[in-house]
DNA sequence: CACACGTGGTT
DNA sequence: TAACCAAGTGT
C-alpha cells in the first residue's frame, strides 16, 4: 500500500475546495461531533440533518443528555433507526459526567471506552475533535483504499479493516488528522460511488489508482454476499376506546428495543387477541404494510376494532392523537397505520365535541 | 467471526 | 421492483 503515501496532499488540497457545510462542521465542539457520529453510523447525511439540529436543541450537552427523560429521548431518535444508539448515547453522557467529571474525554481509549463508540467512531472524534493522528476507517475509507491500491480482498472482513487502519496510521499527517479522515470519507460519499460508479475525472487521487489505471472499478470493493432476508407474517391491531388507542411498551431487548407499538403477533396466532382477553367489535381491515428491515422482511395486516371497555391488560396504554404525536415513539414499521389511526381519533375527538 | 440491529435513497 | 448500500457497534 506504499502508492497510499502519495495521497494526503492532494486530497486535503481537494477538500479544502469541496467540503460540504454541515452544522457539526462548523464550530466544532466534542459533544457535536460526537452526536453527529453516532447518528451517522449506517445513516446518510441527508437523513441526519434535522434529527441533529432537534437533539442538539434539546440536550446541548452531556448533562443535559444524561437527565433526559427515556421517552423523551427515544422520540427525539424515532424514524432514525438502530435505537441502541440512542441509548448507548445517554449512557455515555452518563459515563461522561460520572467517570470523567462531565469534560469530554480526550484521548482515544477514554473516547472508545463510550458506549456506542467503536474503533471508527473514536477515531473520527480523535481527530477530529482533539487533532489526534488516528485513523477513522468507515465504509467509504474501505472502499476508497481498497481502489486505490487495488486490493481484491473482502472488504467486510474484519481483517482488511485492520490492514486498512495499519496503513493509514502510517500515512495519517499530523498536522491535519481530522481534515484528512473527513476528506477520505468525503470522496468516498460524493466522488468515490459505490456500484460501480466512480467519477474519476473529479478524483484528486486518480493518478496514483490502480483501479483506475486498471479499470477495476466495477469490481472493487469485493464484498461478501449478504444472507438472505426471513420474511414475517404479522398482524397488527388497531384497538380503539373513545378517543385513545392501544399501545404497548416493546421488549427491552431485541428488534425496536423498548419503542412502542400497535399490539401485534404473526399472523399463525389467530387466538392472540382472545388470549389476553380482549374482544374488539366489528374487526375490519384497516391497512396494508410491507417493511423491509435489513435481515426481516414483515408483511403486515392491520385490523380495527373498539373495545367495548376501557380495561387494558398489564403495561398497554390507551393514547390519545396528542399523545401518540408527542410522547409515544413509535418506529417507522409502524407508520404503514397512521392514516387509519389518525383518521378514526380526529373523527371521534370532533364527534366528542360536538355530541351530547 | 457471524449475526442482530432501522431506515430511506439510488440503481 | 428488488437489490444494493450508508460516517458501525455490541454480543
Amino acid at each position: 500500500m506504499t502508492q497510499l503515501e502519495q495521497l494526503p496532499i492532494p486530497l486535503l488540497l481537494w477538500y479544502r475546495d469541496n467540503a460540504r457545510v454541515l452544522p457539526w462542521r462548523s464550530a466544532p465542539t466534542p459533544y457535536g461531533v460526537w452526536v453527529s457520529e453516532i447518528m451517522l453510523q449506517q445513516t446518510r447525511v441527508a437523513a441526519v440533518l434535522d434529527y441533529y439540529r432537534r437533539f442538539l436543541e434539546a440536550a446541548p450537552d452531556p448533562a443535559a443528555l444524561a437527565a433526559l427523560p427515556e421517552d423523551r429521548l427515544m422520540k427525539l431518535w424515532q424514524g432514525l433507526g438502530y435505537y441502541s444508539r440512542a441509548r448507548n448515547l445517554q449512557k455515555a453522557a452518563r459515563q461522561i459526567m460520572d467517570d470523567f467529571g462531565g469534560a469530554f474525554p480526550s484521548t482515544y481509549e477514554d473516547i472508545h471506552s463510550l458506549a456506542g463508540v467503536g474503533d471508527y467512531t473514536a477515531g473520527a472524534i480523535a481527530s477530529i475533535a482533539f487533532g489526534l493522528p488516528v485513523p477513522a476507517v468507515d465504509g467509504n475509507v474501505l472502499r476508497v483504499t481498497a481502489r486505490i491500491t487495488g486490493d481484491e480482498g473482502d472488504i467486510t472482513s474484519p481483517a482488511m479493516k485492520k490492514k486498512v487502519t495499519a496503513a493509514l496510521a502510517e500515512i495519517i499527517p499530523v498536522d491535519a488528522p481530522g481534515a484528512f479522515n473527513q476528506a477520505m470519507m468525503e470522496l468516498g460519499a460524493t466522488v468515490c460511488l459505490p456500484n460501480g460508479a466512480p467519477q474519476c475525472h473529479r478524483c484528486p487521487a486518480a493518478f496514483l489508482c490502480r483501479a483506475h489505471r486498471e479499470g477495476t472499478t466495477g469490481r472493487i470493493p469485493v464484498k461478501a454476499p449478504k444472507k438472505p432476508r426471513r420474511v414475517e407474517e404479522r398482524r397488527v391491531y388497531l384497538l380503539f376506546h373513545k378517543n385513545a388507542v392501544a399501545l404497548r411498551r416493546r421488549s427491552a431487548r431485541g428488534l425496536l428495543a423498548g419503542l412502542w407499538e400497535y399490539p401485534n403477533a404473526p399472523a399463525d396466532e389467530p387466538d392472540f387477541l382472545n388470549e389476553l382477553g380482549l374482544a374488539p367489535q366489528g374487526l375490519t381491515l384497516a391497512a396494508v404494510g410491507k417493511h423491509i428491515f435489513t435481515h426481516i422482511e414483515w408483511h403486515l395486516t392491520a385490523l380495527a376494532g373498539e373495545l367495548p371497555g376501557d380495561e387494558l391488560p398489564p403495561g398497554w396504554v390507551w393514547a390519545e392523537l396528542s399523545q401518540l404525536r408527542e410522547i409515544y415513539a413509535l418506529p417507522n414499521a409502524f407508520q404503514f397505520a397512521a392514516p387509519a389511526v389518525e383518521r378514526r381519533l380526529v373523527k371521534t375527538e370532533s364527534e366528542g365535541g360536538t355530541a351530547i
